[in-house]
DNA sequence: CGGGGACTTGATACTGTTCAATTTCCGTGG
DNA sequence: CCACGGAAATTGAACAGTATCAAGTCCCCG
């Protein structure tokens, strides 16, 4: 479940661009596809820094990440910020705008990007006439809602040390199912930022990163990861292989 | 948003219980709310402790509770647990088993309820013929997801006597939604599930409802609890009336 | 090449945890 | 109705983990 990424999103995203490969079990006459083309013709690019949307921003639209990396975060009346999540190519964005119709939070570029706009009237109707979108929809969802729970008990049980060993499985997996390397991979964001998602202080992470590599569990070079004990980093989170966050 | 209690919650499961009152914005003919009945005729009672559903279980259907009061938690295999959401009448249970088809969590009584199982096939199938109840679903979902993101701005990012503070106000508002009394209540949890909730152990959330209370914020009896000065519990959690959670 | 942000590391302070001892509450059975 | 027993809650003292404050280094962008 972690490794399928978005059915939707990719079938959507990519009857375009260069993720065909990862499509899903939505299975579509050709004519439905169709639709689904009409539907996502709206393409955008996005630098480093650009935000997708604001908080308080009028909702219109879901959002496929096509290429890149975001951030989204909500920030508290009094300064606080908390970064709700980081989310890559084939992921959609912007579920939690739906029930108020105001984006709760803001969407930023952490690298260069493109995005597919879903209108979500049309996605709405579009997924009254096809039921296998539906339901994909449905599952996109909850998928975000298990997501968001996995985070919780990270973040309301954890330690550091087994908050970036979580951390860094995640952002693995989720590189390996792009195809990318699951054991080499830059960080896209910030010590801050990553203290911020796991509610630790930037140099709190930095320390635990040191420490980590100091137990040859992973190898650091600035931004540059290295898994170097996957196995113990498992063990660590107290897991095995297939993991939530 | 955290005091309009979901609609299609309310409409479906109160067509036939005493929560008539609360139901909201969806407008349906008296044909299509036949269809609806039709849908919620499935009602089942619980006693304290039992199990709504187990992590584990097949997918098949999400509740509304019609009374009562349940709480949500994930199991960690290494025997950790995490209390996910406290749930009371009028919402929606079960949104996180459609991504898999295997409810992700426990559901457990924390009193004598009841609910009213809605079967998903069913509802997915009528949602696709009646638009508000789908964008009414879509709603329900989204803002599940805005609640767990309001969850980790608190886990992350606040102290105890502010998480407790904002726990206490989300409690009070959502009674107050149901009409009760805002500002005195039963605590139908324990101080450990309040604990696991928030990020905190038993002790932490002894010793914090005592200061509070020495602080002439609240007033406790074991479970009972007078909120003694609103005012300054939002100062506490840095917002004004109207805050997520 | 210069400058500013990002990162690392150390020393110290503080919040929350852990361990432990009591007390209170509540359901059960006499 | 009261007495009993176990779970729940409170409170204290010592401890651990993370935050805070501060200094210095590294890296990247212009």
């Amino acid at each position: 479940m972690q490794n399928s990424v978005s059915a939707l999103t990719l079938r959507i995203a990519c009857s375009s661009c260069n993720l065909r490969e990862l499509c899903l079990p939505v299975d579509l006459s050709n004519a439905e596809l169709e639709h689904l083309d009409a539907l996502t013709s709206i393409k955008r690019s996005y630098h480093r820094g650009d935000f997708l949307y604001r908080s308080g921003d009028k909702f219109t639209s879901l959002y496929a990440i096509r290429t890149g990396f975001f951030k989204t975060q909500v920030l508290h009346e009094d300064g606080r910020e908390q970064v709700t999540g980081f989310q890559m190519a084939g992921e959609i964005i912007g579920l939690d705008a739906i029930s108020s119709e105001i984006h709760a939070c803001d969407a930023i570029a952490l690298e260069d990007s493109e995005i597919c706009e879903l209108p979500f009237d049309q996605l709405e109707a579009l997924s009254r006439e096809l039921p296998a979108l539906q339901r994909h929809l449905h599952k996109i969802m909850s998928r975000e809602i298990v997501r968001d729970q996995g985070i919780m008990l990270l973040l309301g049980s954890m330690h550091a040390e087994e908050r970036l060993a979580a951390f860094l499985l995640n952002l693995s997996q989720r590189f390996a199912a792009r195809g990318y390397a699951a054991n080499a991979f830059e960080l896209r964001m910030t010590r801050q930022e990553i203290g911020s998602y796991l509610g630790l202080k930037l140099e709190t992470v930095s320390r635990t990163l040191s420490q980590l590599q100091s137990n040859g569990l992973i190898t650091v070079h600035n931004k540059s990861i290295e898994l170097s004990d996957v196995r113990r980093l498992f063990d660590l989170v107290g897991q095995h292989p297939a993991a939530p966050l």
